[in-house]
DNA sequence: CCGCTAGAAGCAAGGATTTTGCATTAAGGT
DNA sequence: ACCTTAATGCAAAATCCTTGCTTCTAGCGG
C-alpha cells in the first residue's frame, strides 16, 4: 500500500508545466490564438510536440488549462462599507473584465477544452467564493443577505448569459440593475 | 452596376449544404463527435474534403453550423390556458432538452465554433422567440406579464448558466422555481 | 549514500489532416 | 444564348498528430 507517487507536481514535470503555459500566453500575445499551433508553443517552450500531446491531448485542453488559471481571482472582492456597494462594485469589474474580448476568449477557451465538465465549474467556484466572501462580511455587519446561490441566478447568470450569447451592449449599468433589482426583492 | 450576386444560396450550394449537414448528423450519431473529421465527413457526403475546408473553414464552425440548425424550435410552446402554467412547461422542457448531453453538446457546439458571435445570439433568439409567444398570449389574456428581456434573465440564464457550468443537479424543480420566483414578484 | 522503479520527456518514423494552386462546373444576370 | 464568377473537384505539398521505443530523472527503500 504505497503513498501514492502518482502525480510528480515538482521537478521536471512542474518546469515543463510552466514552460508551456508561458509559452502559451506569449503566442497568443504575438500571433493570435487562430494562429497558433502545438508544434510553435512546443518550440517555444523549449519541449518536443509529442510532450504536450501526451499531457494536454490537445490544443484545446492545452488552451483550457491556461484559460482556468488566467480566471482565477487575484485580489479579494474590495471592502466597501456595505453590501449593496460590495456587490455593485464586485458585478461591474466582473462583467468589465469577462465582457472584454480577452475575457470573453477566456471563457470559452475554458468551456471548450472541457471533457468533464471540471473547468468550467472550476470557473464558477471562483466566482461563488468571491460572493461568499461579499456575502460573509454583510452577515457580519448584520445585513440581510441573499445566498450564494441566489446572487449567482440573479448577477452572475445573467451576466454570463449575455456575454455568451449576446455580447452586444453591456454597460456597468446593466451589472447595476441586476445587483439592484436582486437586493430590492427584501434579501 | 450589377446587383450583388455575392452569395448564391440555391442551386449546388444549397446541395451540398444539406449533404454536408446530413453527414454530419449521421456521423455524430455513428461514431461520435470525439471521432469526426474533415474527410470523413466530406467522402459521407460525397464532396472533396478542401470543399468543406473553404465554405466552413474548420470543423468547429461546421459542428456550430449543425447545432444551431438543431437547436431551432420545431412547435411554438403549447397553450395550457395561463401565465404561469405556459411558462413553467416551456421551461420545463427547455431545461430538460438543453442539460441532457446531446443537448449540451449542441450547445457547446454552437457557442465554441463561433467567429461573430452570430450562432449564439441565433439560439438566443430562438428561445427570445418562444417566450415572446406566451407572452403575447398572456397579454392577450389581460394576464399581468414581465417583458422578454426579463424572462431572459430570470429563467433562462440561471439554467443556461448552470447547463454549461454546473450540469450536476438540475431538475424540473429547479425551472418551475425560477418561473414561480419571477411571478410572485408582481410582474 | 546508493541503487531501483516508474512516470515523464525525447526522438523519429508513419499516417492522417489541412492547405493551396489550377482546372472545371454551374448559377445568375444580361 | 452568352458571360461572368462563385463554387467545386483534383492533386500535390506542407503541416500536424500519433505511436513505439529509448533516455532521463524524481521519489523511494535499503
Amino acid at each position: 500500500m504505497s503513498r501514492r507517487p502518482m502525480v510528480r507536481p515538482g521537478g521536471r514535470s512542474a518546469r515543463v508545466q510552466e514552460a508551456v503555459h508561458t509559452a502559451v500566453r506569449e503566442l497568443v500575445a504575438e500571433v493570435g490564438r487562430d494562429a497558433l499551433t502545438v508544434p510553435q508553443v512546443a518550440t517555444r517552450a523549449g519541449v518536443t510536440p509529442s510532450t504536450v500531446y501526451r499531457r494536454w491531448g490537445d490544443l484545446k485542453e492545452l488552451l483550457s488549462d491556461v484559460a482556468v488559471e488566467r480566471l482565477r481571482p487575484e485580489t479579494p472582492p474590495d471592502d466597501l462599507g456595505n453590501l449593496s456597494a460590495d456587490l455593485t462594485a464586485w458585478a461591474e469589474e466582473f462583467l468589465d473584465e469577462m465582457s472584454s474580448p480577452p475575457g470573453r476568449a477566456y471563457i470559452r477557451d475554458a468551456l471548450l477544452g472541457d471533457p468533464d465538465g471540471g473547468n468550467g465549474g472550476q470557473c464558477s467556484a471562483y466566482a461563488a467564493e468571491q460572493i461568499d466572501v461579499v456575502l460573509t462580511r454583510a452577515a457580519g455587519r448584520g445585513e440581510p443577505a441573499p445566498d450564494v446561490e441566489t446572487v449567482i441566478d440573479r448577477v452572475v447568470a445573467p451576466m454570463m448569459y449575455r456575454i455568451l450569447f449576446r455580447p452586444d451592449g453591456l454597460t456597468p449599468t446593466y451589472a447595476h440593475r441586476l445587483v439592484t433589482g436582486l437586493l430590492a426583492a427584501g434579501a
